[in-house]
DNA sequence: AATCGGTCCGACCGATCGGTCGGTTTTCTG
DNA sequence: CAGAAAACCGACCGATCGGTCGGACCGATT
C-alpha cells in the first residue's frame, strides 16, 4: 500500500471507483465513457486503464464494492440476534441506512440486479458479484425460514417473498426525480427516509405476521 | 394510414417500436444503437430516422406506448367498481397481467421511472411520458385515500405507500436472470406468476388493512 | 404522362467509443 | 544513490456512434 492510504486523501484507484460508481449509477454501463471517468478522477484515460484493464472490469469492481458494503452490514445486522421478526425488521432498516448513506448505491444495486447483459457474467469479477449476491440472499432466506418455522411469519414461499421484498427496499431510493416528484420532497431527506422506512416496516410487520391459521408451504 | 394497417402485418413504424422496446428494455438507452434497431426491423438506418427524427424521440415513443398500455388497463380496472380494497387488489393483479403479457414492459417501465437522464425531459414527447405517469399515479393515490377514509386501509402517508408499492409490483418481472436464479424457474412461467401475485396480494391485503386503532395521517 | 408525398436506402460526416503503445515522471526499495 | 516498479500521460487506432443527404422506388392523383 502506498503512503496515500495513511492520508485521508483516497488513492487514485478509489477515486476512480468513486467516480465510476456515481456515473454508472446515473447513466448505466453503456452510458458512461472511460474519458468521463478519467476526467472525474482528474486523470488521463490511459491511467484509468492502468488500474482497471477494461471497462467491464471497472464496472464489476464498482458493483463488487457496493455489494460488499451491503453484505458486511447485513451479516453484522443479522449477527446481533433477537427473534426472527426483530432481526428481519432491524436488517431491513439497516439495509435502507446503507442505501441512504450513499445515494448512488441504490441505483447501481438495482442495475446490477436487473441488467444481465452488462456484467461479464463469468471470470473472477463476475464470480465476485455472483458470490456477494448469494451471500446477501442466502442469510435473508434463512431468516425467513426460521421465522416461519418459529411461527412468527405466516407460511409462504421464501424465494417469492424474497423477490418481492427487494423492490420496496431498493426502488424508493433509486427512483430519483420520480420519487422526489411523488413525495414533493427529496427522497433522501432524513424525515422522508424515516417515513418510508416506517411505512415499509409496518407493511412487512403486519403483512408477514402469522395469522392463526396456516396455509401452503 | 397505409394498407398494411388492414393486414395483420404491422407497419414499419410499429416494427421499429417493437424492436426498440425490446432492445431498450434489455440494454437501456445508451446501450442500443440505431443500426441495431434498423437491423432488427429489417430496415436501413436512414429509414428509422425517417419515422423517428432522433434516438431520444424513439425512446420516448417506446416509453409512451407501454405507459399508455398501463394507463388503459389501470383506468379500465379502476372503473369496474367495488370496495377500495377489492379495487386495489384487482388493479394490482391487472397491472401484473400487463407486465407478464409483455415481458419487456417491466424493464422498460422500471427504466423510465428511475433513469432521469435519458428522457428528453421536455418537449411534447417528454410531456406525454410525464402525463402518462401522472395518469397512472393519480388514480392510484385517489384509491388509497378512499380506502383510508372508508376505514378499510390503515391510515398512512399515501405518497409514501405508493412509492413503496411500485417496487414489488414491477421489480420481480424486471429482475431477469436474477429472479430466475432466485426462484429456480422462469419468472414468467404462469405458475410462478400466480405465486408471486398471490404473495404480493397477501402482503398488501394484510399489510394495508386497518387495525382497530388508527395512528398518524 | 407528369407529378407528388411517403418510404426507403447507400454513402457519408464529425465525434466519440474502448483500448493500445511508447515513453516520462514519480515513488518505493535495496 | 541507483535501479526497479508503479503511476501517469499524449497520441494514436479501428470501430461505432447519432445523424444527414441526395436520390431511387412506389402507389395514388390529376
Amino acid at each position: 500500500m502506498t503512503l496515500a492510504s495513511l492520508d485521508n486523501e483516497p488513492s487514485s484507484r478509489d477515486r476512480i471507483l468513486d467516480v465510476a460508481e456515481s456515473l454508472f449509477a446515473r447513466r448505466g454501463y453503456a452510458g458512461v465513457g472511460m474519458k468521463e471517468v478519467a476526467d472525474g478522477a482528474s486523470l488521463g484515460k490511459s491511467s484509468v486503464f492502468h488500474h482497471f484493464k477494461s471497462k467491464a472490469e471497472l464496472y464489476s469492481a464498482a458493483c463488487v464494492r457496493i455489494l460488499g458494503a451491503f453484505e458486511d452490514r447485513l451479516l453484522r445486522s443479522l449477527a446481533e440476534g433477537g427473534t426472527p421478526s426483530v432481526r428481519l425488521e432491524r436488517c431491513i432498516g439497516d439495509l435502507i441506512d446503507v442505501l441512504v448513506a450513499h445515494p448512488t448505491h441504490a441505483r447501481l444495486l438495482l442495475r446490477s440486479l436487473f441488467e444481465d447483459d452488462d456484467l461479464p457474467q463469468d471470470g473472477p469479477e463476475g464470480a465476485a458479484v455472483y458470490g456477494s449476491i448469494q451471500n446477501i440472499m442466502g442469510p435473508m432466506a434463512k431468516l425467513l425460514r426460521e421465522g416461519m418455522s418459529a411461527g412468527e411469519f405466516r407460511l409462504a414461499s421464501v424465494s417469492h417473498v424474497l423477490l418481492l421484498l427487494i423492490g420496496p427496499i431498493v426502488f424508493p431510493f433509486a427512483s430519483g426525480d420520480f420519487g422526489e416528484q411523488l413525495l414533493g420532497k427529496d427522497v433522501f431527506d432524513p424525515a422522508q427516509v424515516r417515513r418510508i422506512k416506517g411505512e415499509l416496516l409496518d407493511l412487512v410487520r403486519v403483512g408477514l405476521s402469522a395469522p392463526n391459521n396456516a396455509r401452503e408451504e
